[in-house]
DNA sequence: GTCTATACCTTGATAGAC
DNA sequence: GTCTATCAAGGTATAGAC
């Protein structure tokens, strides 16, 4: 029987290795930024290996974009079946954002990355991503429509779209150690919720 | 005398049209990805003839930040003076918002292209522009403070940061083509202000 | 599945003529 | 103020041994 590994990093294949430490160095400085050589070197291997695993950068790229976006996907779908039948607005809403943000911060570096870096990626590789990207934005659009059903159809999507904006800048300067993610979800719905002018 | 020049572009002396051309670039693909030869090839030059102008790659970047920057800061002092005197919270709020779009989308590629790159760009020219950035924030928490009197600074310190990543995101989806910046500034004050709750 | 060694290209930057 | 010519460094990617 095989020893348990003391660092669970330890037990990942080349092939995670690589994508873990490409996503967080994409993350962290950008992907035109981040060269082979840094992204062997912190996946403890030699850059040649990486073509081993995969095709080219880009197509590394590609996989870490694509596990981005299933984060989500997954946390919209989990984050539905825990308020299936609630009714309440408020509650829904908040469900959904604490997903989205878990899986921003929680759950999975590719989805920050992909978040972050999606503007700055070369075009055949963000051609690509695009369908997905409209799907996750369509589950949304739906979600809101279902809660803001006195508005019409263009002023939920300036609210969607503020509210993607509020959500994914907390990437660049939320820190998890000054604070948990739901209360962090909290204060953006509040704000979307019930604005300043119930506060003056 | 002189003749007028058909294109404003062509007055523009060989430094300008770098500045500009740079920040277009920059604000499209991204600071690693636009390389010195494509900046020359849009400022219709040699790469070698930038360095008449700039000492680096990294100063030439650091010239475009400081101009974004100070777009902001004076788009910031004029809607200041449009409102002096007012007192309503929500007029107030709506001239620095617009303020702050037209800077983004009709004024300043350099605001554009700031806001957009800055996470991206070389960390030594990034922390020379954290001050100046930190200065724009100062303003905005003065400017939603007395307006959300109410409000503990904690809950503003989130709107504030909302309100940023809603205005700023527009950058990445809004085409001034298909409405006009101030239509969406009032979009993206009336989704502050009232919330959803109001609407349902 | 990872290595050594290396090819080939693009990059930022410099020297010096005009 | 812009040019031609060029360099050194670092980039992605490949060949082939182990």
């Amino acid at each position: 029987m095989a020893l348990a590994h003391a660092n669970p990093a330890d037990a990942e294949s080349g092939r995670e290795r690589i994508l873990h430490r490409a996503a967080e160095l994409f993350l962290a400085r950008g992907y035109a930024e981040t060269s082979l050589r840094t992204i062997a070197d912190a996946a403890e291997m030699r850059p040649a290996s990486i073509y081993y695993h995969f095709e080219s950068k880009d197509h590394l790229l590609t996989e870490i974009l694509d596990r981005g976006i299933d984060g989500v996907m997954t946390a919209f779908d989990e984050a539905e079946k825990r308020v299936e039948g609630v009714t309440d607005g408020r509650t829904r809403l908040n469900a959904h954002v604490a997903g989205h943000m878990h899986a921003l911060f929680a759950n999975q570096v590719f989805t920050a990355a992909h978040i972050t870096i999606f503007p700055f990626i070369p075009d055949t590789v963000r051609a690509r991503a695009v369908p997905q990207r409209d799907e996750y934005e369509a589950r949304w659009t739906e979600l809101l429509e279902g809660i803001a059903t006195q508005l019409p159809k263009q002023a939920v999507a300036y609210i969607r779209l503020s509210l993607f904006g509020a959500m994914n800048s907390s990437l660049h300067w939320f820190d998890p150690a000054n604070g948990t993610v739901d209360k962090l979800a909290a204060a953006i719905v509040a704000t979307l919720w019930n604005g300043i002018e119930s506060h003056q």
